[in-house]
DNA sequence: GGCTGTGAAAGGCTTCACAGCT
DNA sequence: AGCTGTGAAGCCTTTCACAGCC
């Protein structure tokens, strides 16, 4: 998906297939509920339901990993779940920096998902002298002059980018050049990293984006036939009242993974 | 994609294809910058590498929209932004809402990418009662018991989720019974909704269990032969580490993987 | 009888490579 | 000469459907 150079060289290994590797984490994370109730085994049909998939889908996804089910049973529950960490990597640790603290980096640093599974955040990194030593999420935000000290003294491999977009490649190509060999990114840009490195990145306005084009089909087709309600005259009529709040909003401090893109 | 229980129709109308869609925010993004140093024209090539994608790509993805283009010359950029821009419905004003006002909601609010794309934050929702009134980013927070009538009078279609998980199905069932037909969705659950629902998930958590995947993947295979140049170091020594830590876990009660975070 | 594991078929996406326009 | 637009090929992903095991 969002591999920035790296010539996807068709899954080394025991090539398991990117999309099935997409949708472990979502099978993990039902089965990590399952596990919490206590329930001991599963079907395939069940635990696709939980994760939302079909059921053939997810049968096909762990005849990569190996046979861990029981025909005319189902499967072990606690035995997935730890052969899918296993196969993610989650049985281990991986220290993780944050770079960029602002609303978006904050929230990641609070986030609960990540220590929950194998994540810990090693540091908070910020170019702003005023946050150093700050605590955030109980840890202590650093200064980017630190940064190659941070990385190399934890070896760190993972490294998450939650700054403006017009930083954003500079401080990757410090996280590169300190050993960091994937990167998470939530800056709205491109970011370019030799070979061996991988990218993924997440953004926020370009989910919207998609979603307002089949929103704007849905509107445009008038009686879909499926079935939804009446929901339809409401885009036109919004549009006038929009013009005024979208002026206010222009001058809105944006502290964070900013604009840097108007449109 | 994440398309909720939408039985996908295969692309109706003049089918552009998903992978397609998903991309042109990213062509947008890049003609925008174009646009503004004022390049008045772009060849696939330039495009395609500004907006980190390869040029056949491009172009078989424009010639779905029509032919924009000039042979022997390239894109006109101001002409393409218009076109992309209406094809995703970005023409006209979007008025959304967001539930759940805490780190991640803030963040969301906070976000220039949204206001300057025709999306406009039209209130911020929170369960909390003490958070009534206050203001992030320049709007009032609002309390839950409003969320109806928000909707309907402010005609909002899309509803943005960043409450905890536990939160997310019930403000989904209040957002879809009050008109809203698109929803994007950060807490890391998997929501129900009906047909004509269309719902997009973004999972912090599992974009890191990806990357880490990869990242295994580097260290276990010593001397990749793509050669990275000075990263392969750290993979030795990451690997090293790695090792140990396996091990350790492989006899370990692996009760682990707990909690189903709060935001 | 029930459910997994998997070949085979179908569908979608990407890449190739070149005809066709300017 | 240069670059777009697009059939055709190749690859990847999903779905089907059923043999095989419990």
């Amino acid at each position: 998906m969002a591999t920035g150079r790296t010539h996807r060289p068709a899954t080394r290994s025991r090539g398991i297939p990117e999309a099935t590797v997409a949708r472990l984490p979502l099978y993990l994370r039902a089965l990590t509920a399952l596990s919490e109730r206590s329930v001991p085994t599963v079907s395939s049909e069940e635990l696709a339901a939980a994760a939302g998939v079909n059921s053939a889908k997810l049968r096909k996804d762990f005849s990569y990993l190996g046979s861990y089910g029981t025909r005319g049973v189902g499967y072990d529950v606690e035995y997935l779940v730890y052969q899918i960490s296993r196969e993610l990597g989650l049985t281990q640790d991986w220290p993780v920096v944050i770079v960029g603290i602002g609303n978006l980096g904050a929230a990641l640093a609070n986030y609960g998902g990540f220590a929950s599974r194998g994540f810990r955040v090693a540091a908070l990194i910020d170019a702003d002298p005023a946050m150093a030593g700050k605590p955030v999420a109980g840890i202590a935000v650093q200064h980017t002059d630190e940064l190659e000290h941070i990385i190399e003294s934890n070896g760190v491999s993972i490294g998450v980018i939650a700054t403006p977009a017009g930083a954003a490649q500079q401080v990757c190509d410090r996280l590169v050049a300190a050993g960091v060999t994937s990167i998470l990114n939530f800056a709205p840009t491109v970011l370019t990293v030799p070979d061996g490195v991988d990218v993924r990145k997440v953004d926020l306005s370009i989910e919207l984006q998609i979603l307002a084009f089949h929103e704007q089909r849905k509107a445009g087709e008038e009686t879909p036939e499926g079935g939804a309600p009446a929901t339809s005259g409401r885009a036109a009529a919004v549009a006038a009242a929009a013009e005024a709040a979208a002026a206010a909003d222009r001058k809105g401090p944006d502290g964070d993974v900013p604009a840097v893109m108007p449109a």
